[in-house]
Parts: structure tokens; C-alpha cells; sequence
RNA sequence: GCCCGAGUGGCGGAACUGGUAGACGCAUGCGACUCAAAAUCGUAUGUCCAUAGGACGUGGGGGUUCGAGUCCCCCCUCGGGUACCA
């Protein structure tokens, strides 16, 4: 008896296609061929390793670059890891493994998880954005844009040393400033410049923290320390210069129309005015923006952010203690949290007015908690009449209220926000919306009280870290202040030995953080150059910066004089970019906006060749799982909680009526995207060794469409299980182990069944759909069982339309019929169109939108003659004979509709 | 809060362009093989009423249409993102 012998089968072919190398691409492809990219979105190497969730996108691409090898493509199918990160710096601090140890461990790792699962990637295209050789030109990427300006006219990146030599020549200011001075001005242009951001401050950590790592308490995560919004000096990058682009070019690409929109939405551009507020007696000017200026005579007072500059200068020695009570409040809560809670309106009159420069009125001065410091000018002017906001914040203090459009006929809400004609508003009364905002931005401007404007959402990239473990940036701090970059020549920067990766910590929360960096040896931290001293900059790049440009690095990843070929760029990125590029949808808008912005800058520059990295994204679905949270919010190890009778949740979960419990605690149980954060994985070892891999990816692909998320159940796995033991049952004798296939020939059934699963799973290939293409294999492997022997004819195709699902299998059983070479290059089968018709078909009858029948029709069946065998039927007959005829509709091929009464 | 998705039998899902809802798989029932079990093969299986047959049915409510899982409006629930998890 010879069951499915997997694990033999999966082992020899894996050393098999690593030792031919099967998958390599070469360094230099014939570009005379198609050439196919096909990418997944890397992922970062934990120390659990692989889960399940990651290979349903691998599966997914590597069907792809299997099956595009078979249409004649050149591909490119890479895989790599995103290594800089927290997780590994935090496993350093806690356990004193320097963060490189535990990243090689866990990549070692991870790539025998890929392998096992047999992923035909390029490994000798593997890298790591930890790599010194990848980060090398991460930082020359930095250096770059540090030496880049946005020329808005020409709506494109330049060299900042084409600004020196303009303003030199023709700004006689400029020219006479001192070094530091040009340096100061320069900086407003330079696409990565330092400047003072508010962001959470976390002095026990001694770094800052993102807004899940701050419990609702304002505490740290980790340790329970405080929390602090303070501003701090930190690298930006310029990406609001590309708004315009970023936005305007994403109608070329082909992503999801849901991925468009979120970037759309995320750069948020939205055309109003900058409209100044005098302050009387004295010289303060409130600057807002709107969208609305033609609204601007209902603007019945005004809000400002709690931590806008002008509030301690405009509170009221009266107000000073609310006021200073409420900012206190405030700054213990993210911004999140603040709009979570905005239905609830809360805030606080200043005591200080302005002067409303359309009509003169002093208007109070609130602060409230809606207004983000973050977003436009960090004030509103408050026009109750026209936004829903302002209204509900206006009743609740008791805040006047002006019309300035009128409402539609018959409406009684509350803010009018639809369109019709101005009222309440001197000159505009009459002028409907549009003409309303332009007449009083010319007025504004006119009047020197404001402009027409446009504004983004989107803020410029804060680009670095407190931490240890990213990538050195390429800068140097001279005492005089002067900034320089490191030569090219000098790069990479690499990280300093360390043994202590902790940031200082302290307990005063205004003390200069002291980031890890400040520990390196003064080897590394100083430098002279030239009888110069300088200091090398203590901030590490964020993880973003590795992932930003790996796409690039993968076509070239040897080449040790630029970070890409410039022809092999042109030949691997044509068509627009890359081909696919499949990935979860929660990198929706930061890592796919930031790698775009990266990518306009190179193209700007002139270092690649398309406006666009990625033409065509798709993305997966997420496997789901249940996941435990503690009374603070944070997500523990799943697998280490129980439930009120001590066993495991993972198997009771389902069940109703159980309290969960970790170390003794109790949590609360929630579903949720496996993955680190919600720290749910589960990995896919154990089913590869019970099954096998080839069952592993077939399940995966089968569990439902790639774009979907599904709960993660082992429970179905053994239906594809069961198929591929009756493909081998059908292949070879279960006795004495030899091949059934023979040449004989093929009943006309079979070999009809046979190309419509050809085409079936061919164009189930062609739109991803591989859980339909696994379907039909299963039909029609259904087909076969009663078969004694396979004719040739009808194995080899069926092996070649296996091969990308289950390649292992598809390689052993296409090797035991005789052939001599791989499979993976083998010509993927075309279906015969004539094989694929039928004279007759069946087509079902409706009477009144209700199916009564169904009838069998000659294709190419005149109208009438199909009506007339309709009614001839008796099921139809039944329900139409003694009523009028109203209306009979056919459409060819599909349905017969018979409408009466 | 805001932005983006999803919701179809007991379960995972199919139905690609408005045209027979439930392909395929799991689970379950029955049968064959077997001393027996496993494996395998065959067969049935949306719900309700029932004799032929019929009514209902794609999260809920309304609408458009000869015809709606699919299009439009309102609502509910769940998931993703919300800028330092990546």
C-alpha cells in the first residue's frame, strides 16, 4: 500500500528546485521577454515567526509567479525582511541580546518557514532592510532628500544646491547672512528638515510613544510611567509637497477603488480661504482656515485649540485657572481619543474676544478639545448655522446662532449644510455657495484679511526615532549648529556597538531626551573632519524607511555602485511599476503613501523610470482569531490564556458562557486580525508536518476569496486533504507503487470535461480566484475515479493545471509519467474552443419573475421558437393557462420570463 | 468621532456583466465494502407546509425592475485604518 507519501515528496523537491536553483532569475533576463513582477509585502521577522496569516498572501503570489513562468514570463517574484523594528530592541533591552542576534535568529527561522511551505522566491534575492549593504542606500535615499528642495512651479524635486546658486544671485539678503542664517532659510525648503513637533512624551521611557503604546489612564503600556504631549525637534520629511501628485496620480494606477479613496481622503486636500482675526487692543492676529468663507458673516465666535500659542496670551486673568484646569485635562488624552469623545462637547471661554473683518462684531474666544493643534491653523472660526459641530457646541453654551443660508423650503434640522442662497451676509445676500466663496475671498484679499487657499490633511512624515535599532541617519551636527550630511563615499553609517540599548530615562518631563545612541562609544558619536568637530545625529529612521524602497533594491540587490541598475529598473519596473503587489489593506495609506512620496522624489531626481512604484495592488483578506485584552486595555499571548476551568481558550473559545483568564487575571475575549498586535498567531508548522505543505497552501487558497478576511479553522483542512490523496490514488496503483497513466486515448467526455477545467482554471488564474480553480479540480477529479488507467492525454494537462497549487505533488507525479524536466517552465494547457461547445443548452423558464421549469434549447434557437417550447411545458403551463399574456422576455442563452396576469 | 470594507444553509464559501441562489468542501443521515473499524466508494441534505405540489429565503426596513445576493435610500452588527505596531 503506497499512501500519499508527502513528507518524501515535499522534501526531494524542495532540495530539488534549491539545488537547480528552478526559481533563480537572472541577473541579466532576456528582455526580449515579458517580464512579470509579482511582490509581497515583507514581513517583519518575530521571534514566533511565521503565522498563519502571512503565507495567504505568499500562497497567493506564488501561485502567480508559477503560473505567469508556465505563460512565458520572465519573473521576478522576491522575498525580504522588514528587520529594523521595535519588538527586537525591546526583546535587547529586557535581555541584553543585542537586536542583531535575535534578528538573524528569527529570519534563519522564517526562511525555513518559507521553504517549507515551498514558496518559489529568488533566495539569492533575499535581503533584510537591516542589511548594511540595503542600509547603505537607505541613508544615501535620506541624503538625497536632504539635499533636495520642491520646485512648485515645475512640480518637481531639484537640487537644494540650484536654490543656493538662485538665492545667491539674486537675493542680496540671502547672500549676506551667515552660514547658520542660509542654513535656517535653507531649511525651509530642503524636502528632510528638523523641526519642533508636539508628540507623546514618555520621560520614564525616555522616548516617545505611538498612541496605542499610551493607555487611556496616560500611561505607558510598558512600565505604567506618564505620558506627555510636548514638542520636540525631530526630523520631518517633506511629503506635503506631493500632495498635489500623490492625489492626482493615483488615477493610474490599478488598485482597489476602496485604496484610492482612503489615500484620497488621507491627503484630505480641500480648497477654502486663510481668514485673519484681529484681536482689538493689541496686535494679535488669529489666523483660521475654511472651507467656508462665504460663511464668514455667521462666524459667531471663535475656537482654538487648547494648545494653540495664543491662548495663554488671550486668557483673562478671570478665566486663567479654568482654563489652565481644562489644557491640564486635555494633554493627558491622543488626538484619537479626543474625537472618539467629540459628541460630547466640552470647552472653555478664554475671556478674550476677536473682531469677526466681515462685520466688525467682537466674537468670543473659546478653547475646545474638536480643534486639533494638528490639523489647519489650529483655530476655527464657529459658524453654528452651517455645521453640525458648531451647532451642538453652540446650544450647549448657549452661543448665538446666525443663519447665513437659507435653509430649504420645509427644513427644521438644526446646521443648514446644503446649498441655497446667502442671507444675513451684507454683500453676499443672494449668491449661492459657490459664488458667495469666491466673492468673499476676493473681498479678503482686497481688504488684506485673508486669502484663497488650499490645504491638505496630510502632514509632513515625522521622521525619527529615540530608539536604537533603525538606521543611523547619515548626519552630522556641527558646534557652530551647521548641519552636514555624510560623504557618499563614508556610507553606510553603521550602528555602534552597544550593550546597553536602554534611552535615559528621567522624571522631569521638560529634561532633553537622551535617546540610545547617546551611550555609543564618543568614537563613533564624534568626529572631526578638517580640523572640524562634529556630532553625529542620535536619532535612528523610523521602520517605514526600509520598506519605502525595497521594491527597488530586489531587481539589482548586488550592485554595490548605486542602489539600482538604471536598465534593469527600466525593464523590471515598465508597464507603470510593479505588476502586483499583494499585501494587507492596513497599509492602505501610511507604507504605500510614504514608498510613493520616496518614489516621485527618485523619479524626480532622475534614479527610476515610472511616477508610480506599485500599477497594480491587491489586497488580502486577514485570518481572524479571537484575541484577550487586560483591564488596561493591552493585548496578551493568546495562547497563554485560560478559561474559568483552566483549559486552554483555544479550544473553548467558540463556546459560550467562559471568562478568560492570563497569569491569573481576567481579560476579555475579541476577534481580530492574527498578527503581533493583538499577539493571536498561530503558526503553520504543525500542519505542514501532519499534512503536508501542499495541503497547507490548497486550504489556504481554498478557505475562500483571497480578498476576504476568514476565521482561521483547522476542522475543513482534511477536504483538500482527502483530494490530494485521490489525485495520487488515481495516479498510482496503490499496490505496487507504479504509474496508472497510459497512452490510450481518451473518451470524448472526458476530454470535454478536461478543457473546460482548463478554461475554468485558467481564467480563474487570470482574476485570482483560486478557490474556484481548486473547485474545479476537484470536479473533475471526481471524474477520474472510476477511470483504470489515466490516458496521457488527460494526465499530463490536469498535472500542469495542479502545478501551481500544489507544485510538489505536480513535479513528483509529472516526473513518475516519464518526463525528464521540471514542470515549472512546462507550457500551462489551452483550452480547445471547439471541445468547449455544446449544441443544446438548458435554460430556465420563469412565469412572473418565478422559475418553473427548465427546458433544453438548441443555442442558437430563434425567439419564438423558444416561447413556443416554454409554454408547450406543463410545469409552465400550469401556471399561465386561463391568464392574459403580457410581456414575454428572453434573453439568449440565460432565461425565459413570462409575465401575465 | 472620521475614513474604508464586510454580512448568503449547521460551518467555510459559489453565483465573474441585473437572469435557475446555495457550485465545491466540511459536518450530518442512509447505503456499499469489511468479522469489525478506519480508509474508500455511492447517495441525501436551505427552512416551513405537504399527496402531486407550494410558500418563504442572501443582516433589518423601504425602493427601482418582467426579474435584485447583485442597483438606489435608511438602519444594525462585525472588521481594518486613524500618522511612533508595520
Amino acid at each position: 500500500m503506497s499512501e500519499y507519501p508527502f513528507k518524501s515528496i515535499e522534501a526531494r523537491w524542495q532540495e530539488f528546485w534549491q539545488k537547480n536553483k528552478t526559481f533563480r532569475t537572472p541577473e541579466k533576463p532576456d528582455m526580449s521577454r515579458p517580464k512579470y513582477y509579482v511582490l509581497d509585502m515583507f514581513p517583519y521577522p518575530s521571534g514566533v515567526g511565521l503565522h498563519v496569516g502571512h503565507p495567504l498572501g505568499y500562497i497567493a503570489t506564488d501561485i502567480l509567479a508559477r503560473y505567469k513562468r508556465m505563460k512565458g514570463f520572465n519573473v521576478l517574484h522576491p522575498m525580504g525582511f522588514d528587520a529594523f523594528g521595535l519588538p527586537a530592541e525591546q526583546f535587547a533591552v529586557e535581555h541584553g541580546v543585542h537586536p542583531r542576534v535575535t534578528t538573524e535568529t528569527n529570519i534563519a527561522n522564517m526562511l525555513r518557514q518559507l521553504k517549507a511551505i515551498g514558496l518559489s522566491y529568488d533566495w539569492d534575492r533575499v535581503l533584510a532592510t537591516t542589511d548594511e549593504d540595503y542600509y547603505r542606500w537607505t541613508q544615501w535615499i535620506f541624503v538625497q532628500l536632504y539635499n533636495s528642495y520642491y520646485d512648485a512651479e515645475e512640480e518637481t524635486a531639484r537640487p537644494i544646491a540650484e536654490l543656493i546658486s538662485r538665492l545667491e544671485g539674486s537675493d542680496s539678503e540671502f547672500a549676506a547672512m551667515s552660514p547658520k542664517e542660509k542654513d535656517n532659510v535653507l531649511a525651509g525648503y530642503r524636502l528632510a528638515y528638523i523641526a519642533e513637533v508636539p508628540v507623546n512624551w514618555c520621560p520614564g521611557l525616555g522616548t516617545v510613544l505611538a498612541n496605542e503604546e499610551v493607555t487611556n489612564e496616560g500611561k505607558s503600556e510598558r512600565g505604567n510611567y506618564p505620558v506627555y504631549k510636548r514638542g520636540l525637534r525631530q526630523w520631518m520629511l517633506r511629503i506635503t509637497a506631493y500632495a498635489d501628485r500623490l492625489e492626482r496620480d493615483l488615477e493610474d494606477v490599478d488598485w482597489p477603488e476602496s485604496v484610492k479613496i482612503m489615500q484620497r481622503n488621507w491627503v484630505g486636500r480641500s480648497e477654502g480661504a486663510h481668514v485673519d482675526f484681529r484681536v482689538p487692543e493689541s496686535d494679535d492676529i488669529i489666523r483660521v482656515f475654511t472651507t467656508r468663507p462665504d460663511t464668514l458673516f455667521g462666524a459667531t465666535y471663535m475656537v482654538l485649540a487648547p494648545e494653540h500659542p495664543l491662548v495663554d496670551i488671550l486668557t483673562t486673568t478671570g478665566q486663567q485657572e479654568a482654563i489652565s484646569a481644562y489644557q491640564a485635562k486635555v494633554a493627558g488624552r491622543s488626538d484619537r481619543e479626543r474625537m472618539i469623545d467629540a459628541k460630547e462637547k466640552t470647552g472653555v471661554f478664554t475671556g478674550g474676544y476677536a473682531v469677526n473683518p466681515a462685520n466688525g462684531e467682537r466674537i468670543p474666544i473659546w478653547i475646545a478639545d474638536y480643534v486639533l493643534m494638528g490639523y489647519g491653523t489650529g483655530a476655527i472660526m464657529a459658524v453654528p448655522g452651517q455645521d453640525n459641530r458648531d451647532w451642538e457646541f453652540a446650544e450647549v453654551f448657549n452661543l448665538p446662532i446666525i443663519r447665513t443660508v437659507q435653509p430649504s423650503e420645509g427644513y427644521d434640522g438644526k446646521a443648514f449644510t446644503g446649498n441655497g442662497p446667502a442671507i444675513n451676509s451684507g454683500f453676499l445676500n443672494g449668491l449661492e455657495i459657490d459664488e458667495a466663496k469666491s466673492t468673499m475671498i476676493s473681498w479678503l484679499e482686497n481688504q488684506k484679511k485673508g486669502e484663497g487657499t488650499v490645504t491638505y490633511r496630510l502632514r509632513d512624515w515625522l521622521f525619527s526615532r529615540q530608539r536604537y535599532w533603525g538606521e543611523p541617519f547619515p548626519v552630522l551636527h556641527g558646534e557652530d549648529g551647521i548641519i552636514e550630511t555624510v560623504a557618499e563615499s563614508e556610507l553606510p553609517v553603521t550602528l555602534p556597538p552597544m550593550e546597553d540599548f536602554r534611552p535615559e530615562s528621567s522624571d522631569d518631563p521638560d529634561a532633553p531626551p537622551r535617546p540610545p545612541l547617546s551611550r555609543a562609544p564618543e568614537s563613533w558619536r564624534i568626529i572631526s573632519i578638517d580640523g572640524k568637530t562634529f556630532e553625529r545625529e542620535l536619532n535612528t529612521m523610523p521602520q517605514w524607511a526600509g520598506s519605502c524602497w525595497y521594491y527597488l533594491r530586489f531587481i539589482d540587490n548586488k550592485n554595490d555602485q548605486c542602489l539600482v541598475d538604471p536598465d534593469l529598473e527600466k525593464y523590471w519596473m515598465s508597464g507603470g511599476g510593479v505588476d502586483l503587489y499583494i499585501g494587507g489593506v492596513e497599509h492602505a495609506v501610511l507604507h504605500l503613501l510614504y514608498a510613493r512620496f520616496w518614489h516621485k522624489v527618485l523619479f524626480d531626481l532622475g534614479y527610476v523610470s515610472t511616477r508610480e512604484p506599485f500599477g497594480r495592488l491587491f489586497n488580502q483578506g486577514y485570518i481572524q482569531a479571537y484575541a484577550y485584552r487586560d483591564s488596561r486595555g493591552i493585548a496578551v499571548d493568546a495562547s497563554a490564556v485560560v478559561d474559568q476551568d483552566g483549559r486552554p481558550a483555544v479550544e473553548v473559545q467558540d463556546h459560550k458562557n467562559r471568562i478568560y483568564f492570563y497569569e491569573g487575571a481576567e481579560v476579555t475575549q475579541e476577534y481580530g486580525k492574527m498578527g503581533k498586535s493583538l499577539k493571536n498567531a498561530v503558526g503553520p508548522d504543525e500542519i505542514n508536518e501532519r499534512y503536508g505543505c501542499d495541503t497547507l497552501r490548497l486550504y489556504e487558497m481554498y478557505l475562500g476569496p483571497l480578498d476576504a478576511s476568514k476565521p482561521w479553522n483547522t476542522r475543513d483542512i482534511v477536504g483538500v486533504n482527502r483530494f490530494l490523496r485521490r489525485v495520487w490514488r488515481n495516479f498510482v496503483h496503490e499496490e505496487n507503487d507504479t504509474s496508472l497513466v497510459a497512452d490510450i486515448e481518451a473518451s470524448p467526455e472526458l476530454m470535454g470535461a478536461l478543457h473546460k477545467t482548463i478554461d475554468r482554471v485558467s481564467s480563474d488564474m487570470e482574476r485570482m480566484s483560486f478557490n474556484t480553480a481548486i473547485a474545479a479540480l476537484i470536479e473533475f477529479t471526481s471524474k477520474l475515479v472510476g477511470e483504470d488507467r489515466i490516458p496521457r492525454t488527460i494526465a499530463e494537462p490536469f498535472l500542469l493545471l495542479l502545478a501551481p497549487l500544489a507544485p510538489h505533488m505536480a513535479e513528483e507525479l509529472w516526473s513518475r509519467i516519464g518526463n525528464k524536466e521540471s514542470l515549472a517552465y512546462a507550457p500551462w494547457p489551452v483550452a480547445d474552443p471547439i471541445l468547449l461547445q455544446s449544441d443544446e443548452i438548458k435554460i430556465a423558464v420563469q412565469v412572473n419573475g418565478k422559475v418553473r421549469a427548465s427546458i433544453q434549447v438548441p443555442v442558437d434557437a430563434p425567439k419564438e421558437d423558444v416561447f413556443v417550447l416554454a409554454r408547450a411545458n406543463p410545469d409552465v403551463d400550469r401556471h399561465i393557462s386561463g391568464k392574459t399574456s403580457v410581456r414575454d422576455i428572453y434573453v439568449p442563452g440565460r432565461i425565459v420570463n413570462l409575465v401575465v396576469r
